[in-house]
DNA sequence: GCAATTACGAAACATGTGTTGCGTAATCGG
DNA sequence: CCGATTACGCAACACATGTTTCGTAATTGC
């Protein structure tokens, strides 16, 4: 049943994660180096990628580590249920740009996690799936409420969806506003109530 | 008038640019190495970095090159306008996702480029002011529509365009998926007409 | 106890980015 | 024409990432 040679120091991977979860948070992703993480930790580098094969990886391991899991809550109001789903993305985004380089509202972060998945096939592939878990969820919530009535039996839940978390990101990418619960609050109003005057 | 010593070579930035646009539509932004570059180019380093101080600058200018220049038709239709709009900038992304790394539809590019407006305070003073005036030409149209009593008097234009750029910019970064004019139609409908059955 | 297996540490290495120093070339102002 | 200024090319360097090699340590199955 136990592996056949020399068991891994369980206590390294701990102790790795959270040193490297400091570096990035203190100085951002560029300032997380693989070499200071070995040195901390008081290992040799081969210890360090027979476990995370690249730095992407290390890094990806430890921000999916402080993403609490998603879970949704249905309370049969669809506006404060998505507000809720909502404000628990932002607040991951949010612990991740607390993460920033040089600028403090900076989501250089997120940026370098998204060509991370990209550079990395596997990574990629793991965060996809994150990502498809999560729109499963939102679906669904969506669809019950479209059942029970309290949504158009036409619409269309993917584009919802995609509009409501793309917003967020957007924001914390591109344009660097902030994302808070307030804002949560007004793309849930504009999603559901529409901006035509035609009604 | 003229500048005092040496004049730059002119052909340089052209012939520059052109190789480093080559080289990440073919092996995406990590194999844009500087030296191969500067080897194709015929110059030496020391040319390139007095002209980008950074790959990222290099990268950036490169793809600030594709971006043609957003225009914004306003015809009176604001479905149409918005549809046309998100055309465009879904056409840009587009772009970018052609020179993907290993996987065909990677976002890596993308990515990339949002790290190094963190990484750079000069390009990301330069991404922000470029989107502001995205921002600044649609929010008009919205502004326009309204007052002409197509959209609704409350509505929130900030809310509702960070929705639509936003969806775009999470497909083609996050989830994966395809954005072209069919998608575009979509999120302007789902936007527009709102989603809740109480109407 | 012994062989196989796996983990670990130390060091050297290859690659790419970015910087520096120096000699040379081109242009302008006088 | 001459000096100041700037661009250019060549070479070397510092630094970080990531790979490889080799010797040693710990554990299992027999």
């Amino acid at each position: 049943m136990a592996p056949r040679g020399r068991p891994r120091d369980t206590q390294v991977d701990e102790r790795v994660l959270r040193i490297a979860a400091a570096l990035i948070f203190e100085r951002g992703y560029g300032g997380l180096s693989i070499d200071e993480v070995a040195e901390q930790a008081g290992v040799a580098k081969t210890t360090l990628y027979r476990r995370w094969p690249t730095k992407d990886h290390l890094a990806v391991a430890v921000v999916a580590r402080l993403q609490a899991d998603d879970e949704i809550t249905d309370t049969g109001d669809i506006r404060a249920d998505l507000v809720d789903y909502l404000e628990k993305i932002a607040a991951a985004l949010n612990r991740m740009r607390a993460a920033g380089g040089h600028r403090g509202p900076s989501a250089g972060t997120v940026g370098e996690l998204v060509a991370a998945a990209a550079r990395h096939e596997d990574i990629g592939h793991l965060t996809r799936e994150q990502y498809a878990k999560r729109n499963t969820l939102a679906l669904a919530l969506i669809e019950r409420a479209r059942l029970r009535g309290e949504l158009r039996a036409d619409l269309d839940a993917e584009a919802l969806f995609d509009q409501l978390a793309g917003a967020l990101y957007y924001r914390v990418m591109i344009t660097g506003a902030p994302v808070d619960r307030a804002y949560a609050e007004r793309l849930v109003s504009c999603a559901l109530e529409g901006n035509m005057t035609c009604r």
